[in-house]
DNA sequence: CGAATGACCAAGC
DNA sequence: GGCTTGGCCATTC
């Protein structure tokens, strides 16, 4: 069900340019509840088609967990295709927010 | 309507 | 300096 707040944060991802990522507490900010970080995780967790969920990523870059959708596999892939750099570390992919991070 | 949940974050030990 | 804990709040059950 999408609904308010789940709308705000799918037309938020889907502002991410190409080549860029954004973080959780970065779009709970922009949506203007920055402690909040987790509704937009949770809103994530139930994404319709259509949305660049593969640009959003944790405080540390990190790609925390494999969606219903598409594994990390795949995140990693689509990231690379375009043209961001992903690592794999510790048994997670993580982008390079210093260079990647969307500045909105 | 009360209680649980969640792809997070920052502080504390 | 890695792991645990509490807080946050819309949505679901």
């Amino acid at each position: 069900m999408v609904s308010g707040f789940y709308k705000s944060v799918y037309d938020k991802v889907k502002e991410i340019p190409f080549g860029k990522v954004a973080t959780y507490g970065q779009i709970a900010t922009l949506l203007g509840r920055p402690k909040s970080a987790k509704l937009v995780g949770w809103a994530l967790s139930s994404l319709p088609f259509g949305v660049p969920w593969h640009r959003v990523v944790n405080r540390q870059g990190m790609i925390s967990i494999e969606n219903l959708r598409a594994s990390k596999d795949l995140q990693a892939k689509i990231l690379k295709s375009e043209g961001i750099k992903v690592i794999f570390k510790q048994g997670n992919y993580w982008v390079d927010l210093k260079k990647y991070l969307w500045q909105n």
